[in-house]
DNA sequence: TTCTTTATCGAAATCGATTTCGAATCTCTT
DNA sequence: AAGAGATTCGAAATCGATTTCGATAAAGAA
């Protein structure tokens, strides 16, 4: 039972191997008769030609890899969603790896990539990466890499990310217009451009109403999980701090420092109201529900694979990368959290 | 700026292409001099040999392929984060795809991966798939056969779940160690393996503490979701049925149940005691925290992963596929949702 | 010294497609 | 009827590695 070649449809049907390709390429200079007859016998023998050999012989691989910083992670896993989707509908492969934050892994993963021929790589950028000779090398060797969420600005390439300044500006804007004063604020690190970005739109929000910025009222968690969303609660908790509201950097922190609030018999939304990032599954059932930031991030995950097509066709027209930033709109999902007035 | 072939190698150092071929593939007819030589070299220049010409020779790709029947689902997520974080360790590629639980996709993906000619497919069966016939091919054709979760008992391949049944029967007994004689049962359809299993699990706790069973209290959710989980709870209530406790068929269907009970303004967990099936992240943070089954999922891809190296050893030793069935333990997780002495 | 063995190398075949280019046939002008 | 042009085909080169097998030289045995 072995598997069919090129050839042995070629001399089953009397004609050349090369006459057979032709057909299942589409090649112009191909009889309609001949074609006919050899599209019905691929079809009757489901003849499928080895990708391998067509892969060493077009540079093509009809794959594309996707790096993620981690997976245990929602806005990762739809992000992989969307991209799945489209590829799949495309009959496009995709490989999956992660660096798990770690530069290291990132350039290794890159090279094993580029050595595998994938046609594009999407990546998020590692916390840790400080150099880009790696995604540079990419491009230098005729791929297409798209970058998103943690991007690199003086890359040229496409490049994918949610507003996240203006996501920041519209909940914080939520928080004041429900009546918060005194808003604090958890960021992680100080150089992801999403940290950045949150940060600058929480300030947008408090200049537009007027609102004095203390900087003591904004905490670094570099991860922006339960345990440090509960430990920074707890943090401003001892400073003394007066706080009425809080704009965390993730849901999980919101949901860690709503765990300390409710401790030390606060009452959510009343005492301070609370508005996440990311709208993750757990923000809908958590007590009070969560009001947050949604990130579309399956609609991400496509966008993402369209933008590769479509870089795709101006490589085949010899024009260069698009370098276009693509910004997606997130939105305010209101919930218990933050609603005073219910 | 071109890469690098082989030859480029060879002529470099004033030797044939097989030599250098042969070093690096750790040949024994290699002169240790020349292969020092030659490692040294390839390390300088940084020399990776292109893997599609040799997956085309060697018929190996060192890639793994996974079917997950969705992506939506932390359960999978777990699974993909396992098998991927031990796939990296052991430089092999993995290719990810859903088959949206539909057989004719499942179908699809099987011969794109055949044709691709990964090394393994590791598959969770669609609920839709009827006929096995695409998963014989597999063997067929030489490549390795792993199955989890949604297994089929006929078919000689190494297969991984979880003891569903005697996790189902532990979170059983312990309904009843609190206090349960009416205990509902939310399963999806009638066929899937994992369905039936839980379904025994709990007549088996059942039968051990002399409760009767009723019929009436198993309720058939083909898709455990909340909103299903939230009808099947008001069904039985419209059926008028007396219940104290619920054994869920998933996190998702338990929290649908418990939005329903509150409405009705029943107290979780002193009216009725909740277990859903699963540890999803949103159990954890829900009011109250869901009592759950842990499946230990990362663990379990972990195991699929070193399970395919197995075969690949007993391949290389022309023996056949091992046909073992291993079963991992689930764990009880207790939380508010079911602890009426708290 | 002669014969065997062993160590080391490389030419050539191979994997299975794609693609170039020239040959053969047929049609159509003039 | 001859030449130009279009149509259709296939032999052979190619992609870049792996692997077989024979050649050569060196070492050891008789």
């Amino acid at each position: 039972m072995k598997k069919l070649k090129l050839l042995d449809i070629a001399s089953a049907l009397g004609i050349s191997k090369t006459t057979v390709s032709k057909v299942l390429n589409n090649y112009s200079d191909v009889n309609q008769f001949t074609r006919i007859k050899v599209l019905d016998y691929v079809r009757k023998v489901g003849f499928e030609p080895n990708r391998q050999a067509s892969f060493l012989r077009t540079k093509k691989t009809k794959t594309v890899a996707l790096i993620l910083p981690r997976l245990e992670n929602d806005f990762f896993t739809k992000i992989q969603e969307g991209i799945l989707k489209v590829s799949q509908e495309n009959d496009y492969s995709l490989s999956v790896a992660t660096s798990y934050d770690c530069f290291e892994t990132e350039k290794k993963l890159v090279s094993q990539f580029l050595n595998r021929n994938v046609d594009a790589i999407f990546l998020s950028i590692s916390h840790q990466t400080i150099n880009f000779d790696h995604l540079i090398e990419i491009q230098k060797q005729g791929k297409i890499l798209v970058l998103f969420d943690k991007i690199e600005k003086t890359l040229d390439c496409p490049k994918v990310i949610i507003d996240d300044r203006k996501a920041s500006f519209i909940a914080t804007e939520h928080l004041i217009k429900n009546g918060c004063k005194q808003i604090l604020h958890f960021r992680s690190g100080y150089k992801p451009q999403i940290s950045i970005d949150r940060y600058l739109g929480y300030r947008d929000a408090l200049n537009k109403y007027n609102i004095p910025f203390d900087k003591e009222k904004v905490i670094v968690c570099e991860i922006t999980d339960e345990k440090n969303g509960f430990s920074a609660a707890k943090k401003a908790f001892e400073l003394g701090m007066k706080i009425d509201g809080l704009l965390a950097g993730s849901d999980h922190a919101a949901i860690g420092a709503i765990q300390f609030f409710k401790n030390k018999k606060l009452s959510i939304p009343k005492d301070i109201s609370v508005v996440g990032f990311g709208n993750w599954k757990l923000s809908k059932f958590s007590t009070p529900s969560l009001t947050t930031v949604d990130q579309s991030a399956i609609q991400m995950g496509e966008e993402i694979f369209k933008i590769f097509l479509e870089e795709k066709l101006l490589e085949s027209r010899d024009e260069s990368p698009s370098n276009k930033t693509h910004t997606l709109s997130a939105n305010l999902i209101v919930r218990e959290s933050s609603t005073k007035n219910l």
